[in-house]
DNA sequence: ATCTTATAAATGTAGGACAATTATATCTTA
DNA sequence: TAAGATATAATTGTCCTACATTTATAAGAT
């Protein structure tokens, strides 16, 4: 990898431009095509390189949404408990349901509204039921305009359902659906308080569905 | 590397365990040995396993400073970008200080009241007070007892003082002084609604501070 | 009981082969 | 001549095998 910074480095190579093939490059520095893939892939993960198949790898720029990609992978050994998660859930939700009234555009309400029509329509299927919840979360952090708080929240949501396997029971999802309306009215309406307001109301039920306290 | 994160999770491997030999993992998964190295690099390089020659591969300590600081010199932060991560805080730290005011313990306050006076008696060092505002930052989102918020916020703030190499003037310290101690009476009172609402006083004061609309 | 040695296991590296994908050149046809 | 279809070459992705290097463990000798 070392080799490989320095070959960029000397031949001036800039974001866009192409790396010599995966073959060349082991021709060049005398080890194998495999020695170069590994180093290519760690490279990869840190985001400096894409190899795309049939063309070759391409140096690319380091954006910072890709840290907090990297970070929360790490956070996935970690002992993560489902109470914690929720924590988390309750931090960054009410959040983003506020900034999400402040930069959502006409294609997040549809998006938003999507989500809440789908989940009226399959009342009685509890796993299409849990995924247009998740859709509907995922639309509004989306519609915060944050990468950030995307990537973030999207991750929550992996180890949520990595360590949890068994969804909630559909009269819960059921309990909850008029929230969903109401958060989304506050978005649409472009009311930040009411949204997180609303939001942190959700979440509480949520919490309760869980049988925890509630929060703030 | 998903369903190697996977099995981790799985497991409940700690940090400190051992992984199955590559060969193994490949008969599990199904695939080559090489596409098991190639997943196991990226983990090393994010951090998450250690590899050793003649013995096998280990998971490891979560280091986030680490990775950022091996992608420093190439970051690309864009300019929207210091919005963003302040929003970031935004989001954050209200939720940390209600959180704080539920789980702190005695050795988190006296935490909280060093940073506190450490920042009163360096009134003119802009430097110093820049730390010191930092380590009761941290101590706050410390003492809500949530390693997600934890090192999510340690994050935002080095990439923060990456972008921004000037810190605030020493007047916008001092303005801000009064608010922490109020941010430190509701979290010893455990009082995690005023605990939430001070914060997110400090943050849109930071906000105005860098000339930045209030949120919510 | 201790040191030496052999063995086994694991990662590190190399080479080859083929599949999948993409871009390019060639050929056909209107 | 131009456009579309086809063949070719180049490149990455995956798999397999083989061997070197390192490490830990077990067996054996003193």
């Amino acid at each position: 990898m070392q080799q490989l910074r320095k070959l960029i480095a000397e031949q001036d190579l800039v974001p866009g431009d192409r790396l010599p093939s995966e073959q060349e490059l082991a021709d060049h520095f005398n080890v194998g095509r495999h020695t170069v893939r590994e180093a290519l892939k760690k490279m990869e993960v840190m985001g400096m390189v894409r190899s795309q198949v049939g063309q070759g790898s391409f140096i690319s720029e380091i954006r910072v949404e890709k840290i907090i990609d990297l970070m929360m992978d790490q956070l996935i050994i970690g002992p993560s408990d489902n109470e914690k998660l929720l924590e988390l859930r309750c931090v960054i939700e009410p959040g983003s349901a506020c900034l999400s009234a402040i930069h959502r555009t006409e294609n997040d309400l549809q998006e938003l509204r999507q989500s809440i029509t789908a989940m009226e329509t399959m009342k009685s299927d509890p796993v299409k039921l849990a995924e247009m919840d998740y859709q509907f979360h995922i639309a509004v952090v989306k519609a915060a305009h944050n990468d950030f708080l995307n990537s973030l929240l999207k991750t929550v949501f992996v180890l949520l359902s990595t360590k949890n396997k068994e969804s909630l029971g559909v009269d819960k999802f059921i309990e909850m659906l008029p929230i969903h309306s109401e958060i989304y009215k506050a978005i649409e309406n472009a009311n930040p308080a009411a949204a997180e307001a609303k939001m942190r109301q959700h979440m509480n039920l949520l919490r309760k569905a869980y049988q925890l306290q509630d929060i703030s």
